[in-house]
DNA sequence: GACCCGTGGTG
DNA sequence: TCACCAAGGGT
């Protein structure tokens, strides 16, 4: 069952189009409202762009239109002329691909840019992003450029738990939902800039977003916290679901864990396992008993020596009598503060239960690593 | 899919 | 300080 939390309208591509309508950056390579792009101008930005920020392709760019005007002037310039204008951009595959991209352009179609995304994949130097950009900007097809602003927007507007790289085909899926029919080049821009200037990858600035109403992961509280990514390191951030088990006779369901390992012989409620890739959507499945499971607002976290935790908590109440699943057992509530619960397992449950009667052994702030919920 | 590629900005 | 990040692509 979905949490009102949870429950957001779908994004509005027109919302983001009437944004950028009057909050478009004014960069030198993208057309003025009306006017019609130059493919390779577009084309040219796109390159420079790849993995660079705009401050510093700025000057390059109009250094490079200037002293190579078209793609024909670029295929015929000598290429230590083109490496030199690139000097000090870095990535410099991406001049030798830029002007091998040129010459192709100029000896096999002409001089005039393919205008379809599948044409331009083939063209070195362009890939997936690229291709769907210029074939957007440049020609107005209905193509999704997703770069890393989109894959960041993307997984926070609609949540996506699965860690990038993996997620990759999903975002694009979800990209192609969105762009409109009659605004592509447009839309991807949008993207972008909103991606820029207030999806940022920290501290975003959700109160101008004009995509906040349905964004799942803003309505969560944990915008900063996508997109997830896939890190090899031991440090990788686990999640899982832990399950509080209210009974009418105000007894709590826990059980103990085994005597060797993580938090071994201590006390806990029952939780799923913990892994990089669990998928809170799906946690009901992993419960210990047949209840009407609540899934709280929040998470709570915490971290260990050699890995974060992060957890999300379901709720549920179940009649009295019902039978404590093998291995495990009913406390009272009152007596939870005896038994050997660790400090996660105290956040899981002052995240269901508010404070734990009697749970103040440490001068710890309550329930610090939990999330607040939202107002 | 992992790894490499460059430089500048940021909290 | 330093890890992270920026309109990715090629191998």
């Amino acid at each position: 069952m979905l949490t009102p939390a949870s429950s957001v309208t779908k994004p509005d591509p027109q919302d983001l189009l009437a944004w950028y309508d009057r909050h478009r950056r004014d960069l030198p390579w993208r057309a003025k409202p009306g006017e019609v792009a130059d493919p390779y101008r577009v084309w040219l930005s796109e390159i420079m762009l790849q993995q660079t920020t705009v401050a510093a392709v700025r000057p390059y760019y109009l250094n490079f239109l200037e002293r190579f005007p078209t793609v024909k002037a670029l295929a015929e310039a000598p290429t230590e002329s083109v490496m030199q204008a690139w000097a000090g951009l870095g990535y410099y595959s991406r001049a030798r691909n830029l002007h091998a991209c040129a010459k192709a352009v100029v000896e096999t179609h002409g001089g005039v840019f393919p205008a379809t995304e599948a044409e331009l994949l083939k063209l070195p130097g362009i890939g997936a992003y690229t291709a769907a950009a210029v074939a957007a900007i440049a020609f107005n097809e209905k193509a999704a450029a997703v770069d890393g602003n989109v894959e960041r927007v993307m997984s926070r507007i609609f949540l996506v738990e699965e860690p990038l790289p993996k997620a990759k085909p999903l975002i694009r899926s979800l990209t192609e939902e969105l762009v409109p029919e009659d605004r592509p080049g447009d839309f991807a821009q949008a993207v972008m800039d909103l991606g820029a200037t207030i999806c940022s990858p920290k501290r975003p600035a959700c109160a101008l977003c004009p995509w906040m109403a349905p964004c799942r992961a803003r309505a969560e509280g944990l915008q900063e916290t996508f997109p997830r990514k896939q890190k090899k390191e031991s440090g990788q951030l686990r999640k899982g679901a832990a399950f509080v088990v209210l009974r009418a006779d105000d007894t709590i369901l826990l059980r103990t864990r085994p005597p060797q390992g993580l938090l071994g012989g201590m006390a806990e409620p029952p939780t799923s396992a913990w892994e990089p890739g669990y998928e809170p959507s799906r946690a009901v499945l992993d419960a210990p008993i047949e209840a009407r499971w609540q899934r709280l607002p929040g998470t709570v976290r915490h971290v260990f020596t050699h890995f974060p935790l992060e957890m999300t908590v379901l709720f549920a109440k179940v009649p009295k009598g019902t039978p404590a699943p093998h291995d495990m057992r009913w406390t009272p509530r009152l007596h939870l503060h005896e038994e050997a619960l660790p400090g996660v397992m105290k956040k899981v449950l002052a995240h269901a239960l508010g404070e734990l009667p009697g749970a103040k052994a440490s001068g710890k702030k309550p329930a610090k690593g939990a999330a607040k919920p939202q107002d």
